[in-house]
This record gives C-alpha cells, sequence and structure tokens, in this order.
DNA sequence: GCCGTTTTCGGCCCGACTGTTTTCAGTCG
C-alpha cells in the first residue's frame, strides 16, 4: 500500500466530521472535545502530520494520543478510516449539514433525525414547511419559524468574512455604540480583535451602566435587518450589507473581565479558566468569584490576567498556541508594531498597474514616515497588470532617479520589480536585467492550481535564484475567493532557509500571505520576514497594519522583519545578495 | 479521547438568551 500525503487541513476536517457525528449519536461530550481540539491542532501546527508522523512523532502533537494517532496513521497508510465509515454507518453523513443552521445544535438534529427520519437539510426544510416540527416535544410555532429563518439566512450568506469589509464596518459601529448617552466604552472583541483573517460575527462590547438603552438604540438603527435575539445586556443582530454582530454591554467596573471573556478565543478562555480554578476562583464574563462567593471586579484585562498570576496577553495571541505558559514563564514574544515599519518594498505605480506615480506613491511614503520606498513594478508576462519590459524598466530607472534627486535625503527609493514567476519556474528577466535592480520580489500569479511537486519545484527554483531577495505573497491565496497553491511549505522554507531568502506577509486584507501560523514557522527556522502593502494606490498603505496584525499571530518580532531594520542595515542586506 | 509539580484514574469552563417549559434543555460564544 502506497502512503498518502493526507493534509493537516484534511485530516481536521475528517476528525471534526467525526465529533460531529459521535455529537448527534450522543456520545460523551469529552471524547467529542478530544476530537475537535486534536483538529483545532492540527490546523495550527505550522508543519505538515505527514513529515512528523514519518518521523514516528504523532503522539508529540498535542491533543494527540495513541487512538488517534493511530487514526492518523491509518489515513497516512491506506487513505481511508473503518472508524469513520463504520460511523456513517450508524448516523447519515448528511445530518452533520444541519448544525450550520443557527440554534440548531446536536441534539434537535438527533431528535429530527430519530422521531421524524430526517437525515439532510432539504428533508429538515420540508418537514418545518409543511408543520411536522411543531409535533415534538420542545418544538413550537416559533421554534419552527425560527429554524426556517435560520435556512433561509444560510442559504443567503456564506460563513465568514474577510477582514477588508469586517473591519471598517465594526469601526463604524464602534463610532456609533461611543456616542451614545451612557456609553463609557466601545471596543471590538472576538476574532476581530484577535485580527483572525475572516470574520464571522463581529463581537462588540460596550461599557455602560445603564446597557438597556444601547441594546435599545442598537436594534433601532436603520441599517439593520433582522434582531436576532435582544435581552437587558446582550444583543445579535444582522444588518443589510449581511454582517453579524454580537453586542453585550457591562458596567465600567466590569468592563476588563467581560473584554477578556468577549474577545476569546473560546480555547484560550477556557484555559484562563482552568487555571482560576486552580487558584479557588471562579471566572466568568461578570466577575472572579472567590471561594467564600465574594466577587473580585476587574475594569481591566490587565488585572484579569495578573490575577491569575499573568502578565497582559496581547489579543493576536489568544488562540490557545502555547501563549499561557510562555506567560506563565515570562516568555512571551516581544510582538512587532506598526510604528517599527520603517520601510516599503513592493509597491507598484503607473508603470504598470498602479494608479499612482512614482512621485506621487513617494509621497505617500514620506506621508507615513518611511525611510525607504522600493518600486516594484510587474514583470512583461503578467500582460493583465501591463507589465514591463526590460527596456521599460530602464526608461522607468531615469524617472525613479530624477524623483530621488528632487527628494533628498527625505527618503531612499530604491527600483525593483516583481518579477513573475513563471510556470516552468524561470523569471521573466534574465539575470543581467534582475541585476541591474536594487531589490527584486518573485511572485507566482498564474498556474496556480499546478500539483505539488511541480509547484513547489517551481518556487523553490525561484528562491534559488541568486537576484531574488523577497517571495512576494508565497501561496497565492486570495480570501475569501481562492485557496493558496498546493505548495510543500517545508521545502519551501528549507530553500528560503538556504538562500537567506525574505519571505513576504502580504498585508492587503485579500491575501494575508504567508498566513499566521507560516510566519510563526518561518521565524522558528530563522527566516527573514518582509512586510508589505503591495500598495497600488494611496488608500493600500492603510492595509499595513493588517499584515503586522498577521505578524503578531505569527509570534514575530520586529527583528525578524527587514522593513523594521534601519536603512543602512537593510541596504548592506540587499547589496550582499545577488 | 487526552492528560498529569496536587491525579496513570478521574477529571476535563461559564453564563445569557430563547422557547416551551412550570423548573429546564438546548444553543451559543
Amino acid at each position: 500500500m502506497t502512503p498518502t500525503r493526507i493534509s493537516n487541513q484534511q485530516l481536521a476536517e475528517t476528525f471534526q466530521t467525526i465529533a460531529n457525528l459521535l455529537e448527534i449519536k450522543g456520545e460523551v461530550i469529552y471524547k467529542i472535545l478530544a476530537y475537535r481540539k486534536a483538529a483545532d491542532n492540527l490546523i495550527s501546527l505550522g508543519r505538515e502530520a505527514y513529515d512528523i508522523w514519518a518521523e514516528g512523532k504523532l503522539t508529540e502533537i498535542p491533543g494527540v494520543g495513541k487512538a488517534i494517532a493511530d487514526k492518523i496513521e491509518e489515513l497516512f497508510t491506506t487513505g481511508q478510516l473503518g472508524f469513520l465509515e463504520k460511523l456513517q454507518t450508524e448516523v447519515p453523513l448528511t445530518l452533520i449539514d444541519l448544525l450550520q443552521v443557527p440554534d440548531l445544535g446536536p441534539k434537535k438534529a438527533a431528535l429530527f433525525w430519530k422521531q421524524l427520519g430526517i437525515t439532510d437539510l432539504p428533508g429538515l426544510e420540508a418537514a418545518a414547511r409543511t408543520g411536522q416540527l411543531r409535533s415534538l416535544s420542545g418544538m413550537g410555532e416559533k421554534s419552527e419559524a425560527r429554524l426556517l429563518a435560520g435556512i433561509e439566512a444560510l442559504k443567503r450568506r456564506g460563513d465568514r468574512f474577510p477582514l477588508s469589509k469586517a473591519w471598517p464596518f465594526a469601526q463604524e459601529l464602534l463610532a456609533f455604540l461611543r456616542s451614545l448617552p451612557g456609553v463609557t466604552a466601545a471596543e471590538a472583541a472576538g476574532s476581530l480583535r484577535r485580527m483572525r483573517d475572516t470574520v464571522g460575527d463581529l463581537d462588540l462590547l460596550v461599557g455602560a451602566s445603564n446597557s438597556a438603552p444601547v441594546m435599545q438604540a442598537l436594534v433601532n438603527r436603520s441599517d439593520i435587518a433582522h434582531v436576532v435575539s435582544q435581552g437587558e445586556t446582550k444583543a445579535s443582530v444582522e444588518f443589510d450589507n449581511h454582517l453579524r454582530a454580537q453586542v453585550w454591554a457591562h458596567p465600567p467596573e466590569r468592563f476588563g473581565t467581560a473584554l477578556q471573556y468577549a474577545t476569546g478565543s473560546k480555547e484560550h478562555n477556557v484555559r484562563l479558566r482552568e487555571l482560576a480554578l486552580k487558584r479557588g476562583l471562579s471566572l466568568s464574563d461578570q466577575a472572579f468569584i472567590r471561594p467564600d462567593g465574594s466577587e473580585l471586579l476587574c475594569a481591566t484585562e490587565e488585572e484579569v490576567y495578573a490575577a491569575l498570576g499573568l502578565p497582559w496577553i496581547p489579543p493576536e495571541l489568544r488562540e490557545d498556541r502555547g501563549e499561557i505558559q510562555a506567560a506563565k514563564a515570562g516568555q512571551l514574544p516581544d510582538l512587532i508594531a506598526l510604528t517599527d515599519i520603517k520601510a516599503e518594498l513592493h509597491a507598484h505605480t503607473t508603470w504598470s498597474d498602479g494608479t499612482l506615480s512614482v512621485r506621487q506613491m513617494a509621497e505617500e511614503a514620506i506621508r507615513r514616515g518611511f525611510n525607504i520606498l522600493a518600486i516594484t513594478d510587474h514583470s512583461s508576462s503578467l500582460g493583465v497588470a501591463g507589465g514591463l519590459t526590460p527596456e521599460g524598466l530602464g526608461q522607468q530607472r531615469q524617472e525613479i532617479d530624477a524623483v530621488q534627486a528632487e527628494l533628498g535625503q527625505r527618503l531612499r527609493l530604491l527600483q525593483g520589480c516583481e518579477v513573475e514567476i513563471r510556470a516552468d519556474g524561470t523569471l521573466d528577466f534574465s539575470d543581467q536585467v534582475l541585476a541591474g535592480l536594487d531589490i527584486v520580489c518573485a511572485s507566482l500569479h498564474s498556474s496556480l492550481r499546478q500539483p505539488r511537486e511541480q509547484i513547489t519545484a517551481r518556487l523553490v527554483k525561484a528562491i534559488s535564484n541568486p537576484h531574488v531577495d523577497i517571495i512576494g505573497h508565497p501561496s497565492g491565496r486570495l480570501i475569501p475567493r481562492r485557496e493558496g497553491a498546493d505548495l510543500d511549505m517545508e521545502a519551501v522554507f528549507a530553500a528560503a532557509v538556504e538562500h537567506g531568502v525574505a519571505l513576504e506577509i502580504n498585508a492587503h486584507p485579500s491575501r494575508l500571505d504567508l498566513n499566521d501560523i507560516y510566519a510563526r514557522r518561518a521565524v522558528e527556522l530563522g527566516i527573514p520576514l518582509a512586510i508589505n502593502t503591495d500598495a497600488h494606490s494611496a488608500s493600500d498603505f492603510d492595509m499595513l497594519h493588517f499584515g503586522v496584525a498577521t505578524a503578531r499571530r505569527g509570534w514575530v518580532g520586529a527583528e525578524e522583519v527587514i522593513n523594521t531594520w534601519e536603512s543602512s542595515r537593510l541596504l548592506e542586506w540587499l547589496g550582499k545578495r545577488g
């Protein structure tokens, strides 16, 4: 039997499927949680479980014990899993789809299945429309209507929204909430505050002693499509733009516990509560409860963490990926900040598909306090972007030199390019042309669906070119439209280490590529990173904070990012390269 | 099913909101 290379993503999906089926079946909850935990940990591993299996170290993965390791091994060796196949004969696989409906969990799914023989979403919808659900205990007219509304909502929207949509709208909502009387503070929480690359609901937290009027003002907004639920301290709404928000209100003296709670992640919070219990405290969004029943209130998050003997943990780290252990040991990373960035090394102008001239881009860079701006227009084979020919590069050099002369010491301009990595792994420009540039960023834009071996070899070949300094948006993913290329990232990392090439964290919210997990792995391996906006316009420069946030999620410090280096150091680094 | 400076067995987080309940179960975050 030939081994089957199954991705961490696929393994995780398999274990989530098992967890869902077991939950509908009514298995004890902790077994289900164990499968979910293993799935989560596989996703955030940063390395391929397949390689770890080859080293015989599967059980060193957190949450993977003997039973799950055996199942992973069976999947790798046979491509199948007997346990799951048997489970599917007991519980219909399509029942899992029901769990996507809001307010429909495993208990109701099991009820519908066992009492009415419903096995899939269309079956559920038909039963709801014909009033059959009402015959079940615990199901009334309202539940039925709610369920139908949930099914409709499911048809309308995707699961999660890109940061580019969620972030600006959240800022607008926060400004609205802060303007309400009696509101002392309003902050983003949830995955938005942790700066995940996609956001489900907007979780917003309001500080207010009298919460009911705040909730009322929220649901009275004219752009509300649907009020999902509304209480004194919490409301859930859907807007006309299909974004959903959960808004909590807590009095200012409890804002710290509330903000910590609402920020999550859920897994991080579970760990904190375990830690609290070991200290004889019970932690909720309201307060710590001492053994004698008295409350310990926290107005700030710092107080929450201090009560647990921990330093404040930055929200971007709160994913239960070792941050609590690191905090305990006093070894939290010194994360990069937006203000550390001193250079933009990937930017486009009207010489290819940018909207601003070299001069205008330089002004934008100066306005943002940068020391260095690299002009990196596309190369010729990317026809859709009006890529430059070698001759065009020569003309562009004259313009850059002229603008540089005007700017003097205010900004150092570099002439570079974003050179296309062709389908065969060769670059769009000859070594001679590349040697004449100050900086070279090489990127994949086409033939992204090549088989794993082929596209990995293609990228490795580009990394091996002595003139290449940075690999732009390495995976080529576009959120939420396109998954990245099927790259063997360990092979890519190995090549980057060997050739000292920097890997980009592209700051555009539709890319965020490298992602947080691979950024962390790259840092572990000592690979330099570059955080660039890939600016095509003035406003693109403002996307930089998304890239910095992604780096922070990857435990990246300023030192590891070449854009933070002093000009002399960065120029020396570039100079030593081809 | 996983895990261990209080355990290799016995733990494994907490509360709001909703609907259909007469005191609670299910779901969610």
